[in-house]
DNA sequence: AATGAATGAGTGTTCATTCAT
DNA sequence: CATGAATGAACACTCATTCAT
């Protein structure tokens, strides 16, 4: 079975994460993604239009990875329980330093181009998050408000554990919001 | 009074950060910078080794902010209304959506040399923050901790605000924090 | 009749002559040609060596062109009268700014490969001018003289208009020959 | 005594119009510019915005030479004699093949930019020889129309000999020019 | 026979950095 | 001390060409 362009593209990008968190997206040059992916340099452009075109599918991908990882999640008994397994999820993410999302999307947002919604993938994760508290019982509001802090907390932990380049914050941060996901009452 | 070196090597930190803000630090070249401090661009390396030197002068300038700022927020009463006093200085930063500091050092983290100190900033407000609740009381570690997660959450907010393109996640945080704030029980 | 190999061939050529006088050979892609001339651009090299084998056709082509248009110019009376209608279909062609084939020839000559013979049209021009005189009973060289002084005025003509963006060189220049050829004494 | 940077514009110019008659202004890359010129590669773009300023230039210069060339036809005696100096001028030019204004502005016309004023030179050119003819006491619009067949007559000469490698067309059309131009009668 | 997909070599352009003055 | 001029190394992007089908 070949390798199709569809695949090439997903590697392209998920390369282009990869190297945009480790080293920044605009450090990364073209071949180094190309190089990542296992890709022949030229081939990039046959995949994207432009670098921002790059932008706009790790924007993308990224908000695809919280769907798919919510899925997952969802698998948990109730309400509590799932939102307990997404900040479970950020504890273990990268080496106990959280989720990579935000730090690349701090960068994607001053991308050009008409490019990449680059809060797509927090928007998701809080939609998400509010249907939980929905769930619950909580009003549309409520829950949007509820679900807001609780990514806050998460992504404010993961910004601390990087910048400090220590975990602790993360670990702390996701134990006191346990508690108060789990003390949750309508 | 002559301005002398190091007040156009302030006015070059202050321009870098600036841009570094708008529109990443990778993204600014020298020119940029120089332009934007309304300094020779030929100057830049009289006053810097480098552009990795930039930002580690980014990072010392936005370390020294928070120990500057933190002398008005020590204005206040007592430590409860000092930490309110932080609180309302984010709600009111950068058009309402807070500190730029965690964007900054998350893009600076990355820098190549061994430049910069990327943190130091963080460190810094979580350490005056720590001081204001061991006055209340608290061990170091439990200060600390108290300390850390405050910074989450101011810090997280101001991710989201970005990100999202709205200033509602630093309003409902400030206030969260603010009750939380005012609730500490020793 | 289906459209077989040598009408893509030719479509091809018309469209790469096309763009060669419009925006220049050289600035003009493969799949620039293909696209104009209606035709899938990995075929192109199906029909054509390579780029360079391009342009050796386009020379062609303009020679054969000469050839299929005199044999219009010959249907008139006398040699006088074809030797007119040569010079008023240059007058007539591109809007007034006369013929293409000097400024394609022009660019054709630097053209890398053992290539083209970028002066079969004109030499072929000349050759039938020539015959032209011959046939009002000039000696060969002599034939060959006047016909290189009357091609050497349209092209000319060409060149002045084309650089000028102006047609007025062309009509003058025409009106010039063909005084200068009526007057023909043997 | 240094070099300076108009010194080094000319040279990077004068080495365009080389290689643009040589091989085309498209196919010689700015490295081949720079290094026929003698100047580091980088250089380039000190001293021109763009490789369409590099067109600019060579149409600038071109007229400028027109101009300078034309001071050396004026010390000839008389309006006829200054003429018949330009013509020699063409028949020694490029080593019998005439001028090189017409192929390269021929080029020029298509590049892109706001750009330079490919007709420029011939413009001067024909304004030169218009000059002569009204100081024989031609009306300026007769003035014109016998310039303009002048500069025809070389420009298509020099054209045929690009194009048919081989100078004798502008030895003819020189030595059939001269006459005409010794025969002027007001 | 015919072509869409894929790519490596090369192009114009940018920019951090150097250095003569 | 300070800086404008100059540049080499690197980058995003293009395109002639190849080739599996």
């Amino acid at each position: 079975m070949p390798r199709n362009a569809s695949d090439k593209r997903d590697r392209l990008t998920a390369a282009a994460i990869e190297l945009a968190y480790a080293q920044g997206f605009d450090r990364s040059t073209i071949a180094d993604i190309a190089a990542a992916a296992g890709v022949p340099s030229g081939s990039v452009y046959y995949h994207f239009r432009s670098k921002d075109d790059v932008a706009s599918a790790i924007a993308g991908a990224l908000a695809d990875a919280v769907v798919a990882e919510s899925a997952g999640w969802d698998a948990a008994g109730g309400p509590r329980e799932r939102l307990a397994a997404y900040i479970d999820a950020q504890v273990g993410a990268e080496g106990g330093r959280g989720s990579r999302v935000g730090a690349i999307a701090l960068e994607l947002r001053r991308q050009a181009g008409e490019a990449a919604e680059a809060g797509a993938a927090h928007r998701a994760l809080v939609a998400w998050a509010a249907a939980q508290y929905e769930e619950l019982g909580f009003s549309a509001e409520a829950a949007e408000a509820r679900a807001m802090h609780l990514i806050t907390g998460m992504e404010g932990a993961a910004l601390m554990a990087a910048v400090l380049e220590d975990s602790t914050p993360i670990e702390r941060e996701a134990a006191h919001l346990k508690r108060w996901v789990a003390a949750t009452k309508v």
